[in-house]
DNA sequence: ATGTTC
């Protein structure tokens, strides 16, 4: 396989065997993953899939993953037969950042660090499996499923102008809870308002540079101010929904005359029983992913109040693990496309219709989380970008869990997070070693590709002071 | 990512 070096940062994959489109790959030279890795086969991959049209696309993070590499992006066209792939967003649904602004300078975090953290540590239920901010009876759970973060601002948790600076005013539409089966539903009940394990976590950033001073003030964010940011997702409920879904798709394929170079590339027309089904199921499960974030940054908030008198003012929350029927032009027709992004963010840019009034004149606020310790980043979208206005999600691994674990000093790890500054407050010293920024590309590269690529532009720099580990 | 192999 030949990869085409277009541009420093765009990389084709001529079309071949059966792919139905290129393959693109944006990364520098240097971002770019090893050939054994098994990544780029991915893009090819996908690019066979019904009904893609452009290209099978990759961001500057990508990195091998279930069927579809983390850092995908690939569009089908829904009239023409085109099919929706649960490996295409991934098992956690809807999985995103949420990004909230104190008006709190760095030194007062520094006075009463320690306080915010403890306090911080016992609000934010973390680790697989266990504890819950909000635990629900059956018939609250149904709501949630329905109407993701708007449910629990109606429940006191968060305030109207929360919704507004959410992906979707909060909600997706088509939410479909027939789709959800009881294991996934008993999955949900005790998990909303908490993180998980894994690279999930929430942490207490300062703003250490501003590249658009602009796009900053429209976001809320300034120069040394304190933002927290809370990356999770929709925990079992989402997990199960993906593993019970791909199977019911694996059984359907056939029924379509639809082959697939990777098993785990299960999929149905999105205009098809199961097609509908796993939309239905999966915006269900974004909508769990929502409110868990809205409830897990209102107990944050409370935090704050309580030990700093100040309010978390949200900046914006956006996933990174979704599929979206959008309107895209393919060559010079507008099309319904079902836009995959698996570990990739939608990125509009300035104007676009779907934006809040507040954020159209900037375009759409862009978080990337970064690995443990290192930096973080808000982008903002910008016009022409080809990959259905997508740019990367985070940092993205270098490493699998398992080779992290055995490489990984936990003690040394810690000693290097005080070293900097970070506070933390971990979960399990496996799961601290499984997430060392060793394990991870590096974010400041990533950014810089993605925006060389025009995927996106930078608008602020976050460092961490302390963070609450998954 | 995940009651980390129903």
């Amino acid at each position: 396989m030949d990869l085409i070096a277009e541009t420093p940062y765009r990389f084709r994959i001529e079309q071949h065997g059966s792919m139905r489109v290129p393959g693109i790959v944006f990364a520098s030279e240097a971002l770019l993953p090893e050939k054994s890795e098994g990544a780029l086969e991915q893009v090819v991959n996908v690019a066979g899939l019904p009904g893609i049209v452009g290209a099978s696309y990759a961001m500057p993070d990508m990195h091998w993953g279930y069927g579809f590499a983390i850092g995908a992006v690939a569009a089908t066209d829904v009239a023409t037969g085109g099919v929706v792939s649960p490996g295409g967003v991934g098992f956690d649904i809807s999985c995103g950042v949420r990004l909230l602004a104190a008006d709190l300078d760095r030194d007062d975090f520094e006075r009463r660090a320690d306080r915010i953290m403890d306090g911080l540590s016992a609000a934010i239920p973390r680790g697989a499996g266990k504890g819950a901010v909000w635990e629900l009876p059956d018939s609250e759970l149904q709501r949630v499923l329905l109407e993701g973060s708007r449910y629990p601002v109606e429940r006191g948790y968060g305030t109207q102008r929360d919704l507004d600076r959410c992906e979707d005013g909060g909600a997706v539409d088509d939410a479909d809870t027939s789709q959800i089966g009881q294991r996934a539903r008993a999955r949900g009940l005790a998990q909303l308002g908490s993180l998980g394990s894994g690279n999930h976590f929430l942490e207490v950033q300062a703003v250490e540079q501003i590249y658009d001073q602009r796009a900053a003030e429209v976001f809320g964010l300034r120069q040394d101010g304190v933002c927290v940011m809370i990356h999770c997702g929709s925990r079992g409920l989402g997990h199960q929904i993906c593993t019970d879904h791909v199977r019911a798709m694996e059984s359907a394929m056939p029924r379509y005359g639809i082959s697939v170079a990777d098993r785990q590339l299960a999929c149905a027309p999105v205009d098809s029983p199961e097609g509908r089904a796993y939309l239905g199921a999966m915006a269900a499960a974004a909508n769990f992913a929502r409110a868990n974030r809205q409830v897990l940054g209102t107990a944050a908030s409370d935090v704050f109040r309580k030990e700093t008198g100040v309010e978390l003012e949200l900046v914006y929350d956006i996933s990174h693990n979704l599929a979206k029927v959008e309107s895209h032009a393919v060559d010079g027709e507008t099309r319904q496309l079902c836009v995959h992004r698996k570990g990739a963010t939608r990125a509009l840019p300035p104007g676009h219709p779907e934006l809040p009034p507040d954020l159209r004149e900037v375009g759409q606020p862009v978080l990337i989380p970064g690995s443990m310790g290192t930096a973080s980043y808000v982008l903002t979208g910008v016009p022409g970008g080809d990959a259905f206005f997508s740019t990367c999600h985070g940092a993205g691994r270098t490493q699998s869990r398992h080779q992290a674990v055995r490489s990984v000093d936990v003690k040394e790890l810690r000693k290097e997070l005080t070293r900097q500054g970070v506070r933390v407050r971990g979960s399990s010293a496996r799961g601290l070693a499984e997430e060392a920024p060793t394990a991870y590309k590096d974010v400041d590269a990533v950014v810089e590709a993605a925006e060389g690529a025009g995927l996106c532009r930078k608008v602020a720099r976050l460092v961490p002071l302390g963070v609450v580990k998954g």
